[in-house]
DNA sequence: ATCCGGAACA
DNA sequence: TGTTCCGGAT
């Protein structure tokens, strides 16, 4: 392509600054194949001797298919993600079986292959046989991400396919594999995911990400939060005109509001107070326990959502020096109620107190 | 302690 | 579409 500039640039950068690694200079897609599996999600001084093992061990992918899978999982070994080590087996099983021992020439069929998907496909399509078809990994990201400023999220699907289109768009034509090589190079040695080597960078003047200050912000990747599930059971110890408080302390949401005393399950577990180790202390006070199962609440948080029951315990007023001894002891306070109204309480609390659903 | 990352599978 | 798989680097 005369006029794509970012496609030239990365050619000219990679013939300066390419590593010289095993797996480069070669067309042999079994070798190829080898690298890149070893490669995914794991960095080339740690994949590189597993590949030297693994090519010692099996130079041809037939040598790799009779292999017993005992001993592919043990040269995998240390290495992680242990299903690739299987679905590498199968697959060149797979290409024995059905392929006679050879590679599919194209990215549509080697995205056929086990452990072969959209990334690999293009991998070798590129490199073994000079299919034109961009690859994308979390490099390419980067480096598409910053220097055309998208800031679409990089971990949804329809961000990965914007992706897909913006690398095709600008991916030589007439070198395909240098220019796949290179991107990846280029992000993976300068446009680095922390302090990228933006003074030096060739891409500069015309990069957005450098242009305006966001650098830093790209690419986007929307936080996957595993929400949590949490289960408290709060105890709303009322004696007289005095309530059992506690503030919370750090580690945890809702650092410095004050709640009730309470107990966290990690599961699900309907009404099973009686297993509580709360109530044998109360025990002590002769309380009257009220559990109404309507005071369930559901309250989301970004990251987690926390499912509350309230149990009330309505203790005899001739207790109340007990209580505050006893209250003192476990780290609570006894508050009475112009207190408890003016201290900071998280939301879900409010909603309790409120008697709001 | 948090971040990073391809493919399979549900 | 979201979750799971692993180890290393920071």
């Amino acid at each position: 392509m005369n006029n794509n500039h970012f496609a030239s640039i990365l050619l000219d950068w990679y013939s300066r600054h390419k590593r010289d690694l095993p797996w480069r200079n070669t067309k042999e897609p079994y070798i190829i194949w080898l690298s890149e599996v070893i490669l995914q999600q794991t960095r080339v001084a740690q994949g590189l001797p597993y590949f030297e093992k693994f090519l010692e061990n099996f130079p041809k992918v037939g040598d790799l298919a009779e292999a017993p899978s005992d001993e592919v999982m043990r040269l995998w070994q240390g290495l992680g993600y242990y299903s690739r080590a299987r679905n590498l087996h199968q697959c060149a099983k797979d290409i024995v079986a059905i392929y006679e021992g050879k590679f599919p020439d194209n990215y549509k069929t080697l995205l056929k292959l086990k452990g072969v998907g959209s990334y690999t496909a293009a991998a070798i399509a590129s490199f073994a046989f000079d299919e034109p078809v961009a690859v994308v990994d979390g490099n390419v990201f980067r480096v598409l991400a910053r220097y055309f400023g998208i800031s679409t999220d990089i971990a949804s699907g329809s961000g990965k396919k914007e992706f897909e289109k913006i690398a095709n768009e600008h991916i030589s034509k007439k070198y395909p594999a240098e220019y796949n090589q290179a991107i990846m190079e280029f992000g993976s040695l300068q446009c680095t995911p922390n302090k990228p080597n933006c003074e030096d960078c060739p891409l500069k003047l015309s990069c957005f990400a450098f242009n305006n200050g966001l650098v830093n912000q790209l690419p986007v990747k929307v936080n996957k939060i595993k929400v949590k599930e949490r289960y408290f059971t709060y105890f709303y110890i009322v004696c007289g005109d005095h309530v059992v408080i506690k503030q919370r302390s750090g580690g945890d949401i809702w650092q410095g509001l004050y709640d009730f005393p309470l107990e966290e399950r990690k599961i699900a577990h309907a009404n099973e107070f009686k297993e509580l180790s709360i109530l044998e202390k109360l025990g002590l006070f002769d309380p009257k326990i009220h559990f109404n199962p309507e005071t369930r609440f559901k309250h989301i948080l970004t990251h987690q959502r926390i499912f509350a029951n309230f149990a009330t315990f309505v203790i005899d007023e001739s207790h109340l020096s007990k209580l505050q001894k006893w209250a003192e002891e476990n780290g609570y306070e006894l508050a009475d109620f112009p207190k408890l109204e003016s201290v900071g309480k998280p939301r879900l609390i409010m909603k309790f107190l409120n008697g709001e659903k």
